[in-house]
DNA sequence: TTGAAAGCGCTAACAC
DNA sequence: GTGTTAGCGCTTTCAA
């Protein structure tokens, strides 16, 4: 097997508590034994086990990452990347590893959060998502083991440490910017509609909707899960409605993106028959790759912050981390036109 | 603390021992005892301790993965999503967690895999990419820790496991097919140029060309990393060669993607004054985003495989293991455009 | 068919 | 300052 502490310790001619102790970096032991004990350790090439580690501290310095149920979407998404990147950046700098739970369906999911909890995998859970009575939220807390909740809380925000986008107001943000370009008949394409984010977002759009006097239209309302499948369809019946939409906001680039060319191919062209503003801003816009313009919540960022909010959730257990919004900001680009006359018939 | 097996041994009136059998399911133990110690664990909602059993088996059913270096480049590229996502479920259906190690420069990833493999954290480990003389290949074969390497290793290719596209060929077939569109002028946008990837598919365009009598040209071939940061220096450059080329092979849907809008704010657009087939169809031909001409590597199947290959390596150690070469395929769009009379001036 | 006990590699309380 | 010892929770010989 592998060189071991007490090998070590045999070498260096002291008692293998003195070599943990040496590791640690104990002030108690005299520099001289700790040259000789980081001699012997170089000598044999040796490395601390984490696992008998682990065991011993009862800590595994690894989060366990917990994604939404249609893990699929989720990772073709370029959202889940940017995420991911601030995650593991955010862990790594601490020097805690990351480690991912996938499954098929929610309680596979589940299940997987239960072992990795009870199992004592990981010090602390992330939830890349926020949904509507999360079974897992509930679970978590029940237990009190540390988390921390990627999107806001939908229940209990005041004892949930999250990190999120001011989604209502980015939502209205772009809606606002779509109104006063003199838009009237402003269509949403949300997220899944299962989820906060997507729930925030669409509060946000009807608010601006109502501040403009504006009456929002249910058939202006599209969410992800009806457009995965049958985008064309749908883009085909909203441009047969008899009011047809002269401006969209849309739930991501890769949706926007989506939704244009599905347009263009219907003789609908971006932006001069239709204005589209998308919210997170990701990979596309960094190598400019579309020329949408967009609201950019820094994914990125939010990833980071999340992996920092656990990690000093459990540097000081008990004490409550404040949960963080990740300011938002406007880009513009040349996916919007001012309305034009014929448009206002 | 939480509940041990010894909680269950004593309230199911049984050693420790027999509780451990149970739960492997040990056939010497009596229907009976077997009913009487689950339903203390039901009881007490018992779940094993995986770092302890990790210990005493000295195996953790964790895979260790290895991004490149630039992890931020990679994380951006949908590539790695969708190898990702490959990766996960071959993992998960064989009841394997993936530990994510990044870093920022390749010392700290090296760095990272010595950890996880003398730390014992892991129990084989995966390379999501395959580059020149690779520091962590010689030490994992060194120490003679199992791993899969993603892509084609530059050297001893017999020893190691792989699953990997035919490169060579898979760019082969996309430079005949500009080619027999009559383009002569067909330039080439590898990858990272330390790349193993990078490196078959540019014998893969040179071999095409030269079957065809046309000597390859240095000013017509580009890699990523002179693309990341000038990528319209680079177009407007090429465009201004006095004998501009007419087609490209890109190495991915995000460079195509890209390039095509840089040479179109140059006034070039594709496919009529350029045609271009990229490799690597991700998920923007899934969603239907975007009409480009490209090779599907099947990146997905690519992740799953290697996930497959390694959970193989380690039920059967010793035994050698298939490498496995991932098939891939043409797919035809509207990204070309057969040469045009004044074109070939 | 089951129990007792040793051990996986490390840490930490206690002793000197 | 350093050694001794008892675990951390589980598996696995060896005995019975």
């Amino acid at each position: 097997m592998a060189v071991t502490i007490k090998d070590v310790a045999q070498l260096a001619n002291v008692a293998p508590s003195t070599v943990s102790r040496v590791i640690a970096n104990n002030p108690r032991i005299s520099e001289k034994t700790k040259v000789r004990v980081r001699e012997a350790m170089e000598k044999l090439g040796y490395h601390p086990n984490f696992i008998a580690r682990s065991l011993a501290n009862q800590s595994t310095q690894i989060l366990g990452l917990v994604m939404p149920g249609s893990s699929e979407t989720f990772f073709n998404n370029p959202t889940f990347a940017t995420i991911l990147r601030g995650l593991s950046e955010g862990a790594r700098e601490r020097k805690y590893s990351l480690l991912m739970n996938t499954g098929n369906s929610d309680e596979e999911i589940f299940e997987g959060v239960v072992e990795m909890v009870q199992g004592g995998m990981v010090d602390g859970i992330i939830l890349m998502y926020s949904r509507m009575n999360d079974h897992t939220i509930t679970y978590l807390q029940s237990r009190n083991f540390p988390f921390v909740l990627i999107g806001k809380p939908y229940e209990f925000a005041e004892e949930i440490t999250y990190v999120d986008n001011d989604n209502y107001l980015a939502a209205k943000e772009a809606t606002n910017y779509l109104l006063d370009l003199g838009h009237k008949k402003v269509g949403f394409i949300g997220g899944h509609s299962k989820l906060v984010m997507t729930h925030d977002r669409l509060l946000g759009y009807e608010g601006a909707l109502k501040e403009h006097g504006i009456v929002p239209r249910n058939d202006y309302i599209f969410y992800e899960e009806a457009l995965r499948e049958e985008m064309h369809e749908v883009m085909q019946n909203l441009l047969s409605l008899s009011e047809v939409p002269t401006a969209l906001v849309v739930h991501d680039d890769l949706m926007a993106l989506s939704i244009m060319n599905n347009l263009r191919s219907l003789g609908c062209l971006t932006p001069e028959h239709m204005s589209i503003v998308s919210l997170n801003n990701t990979l596309f816009s960094e190598i400019s790759l579309s020329s949408f313009t967009s609201i950019d919540t820094n994914m990125y960022h939010t990833g980071y912050q999340a992996a920092r909010c656990l990690v000093q959730k459990l540097a000081s257990p008990g004490e409550r981390i404040q949960s963080a919004i990740i300011p938002h900001h406007f880009v513009e680009r040349d996916s919007c036109q001012r309305v034009q006359a014929e448009m206002l018939v």
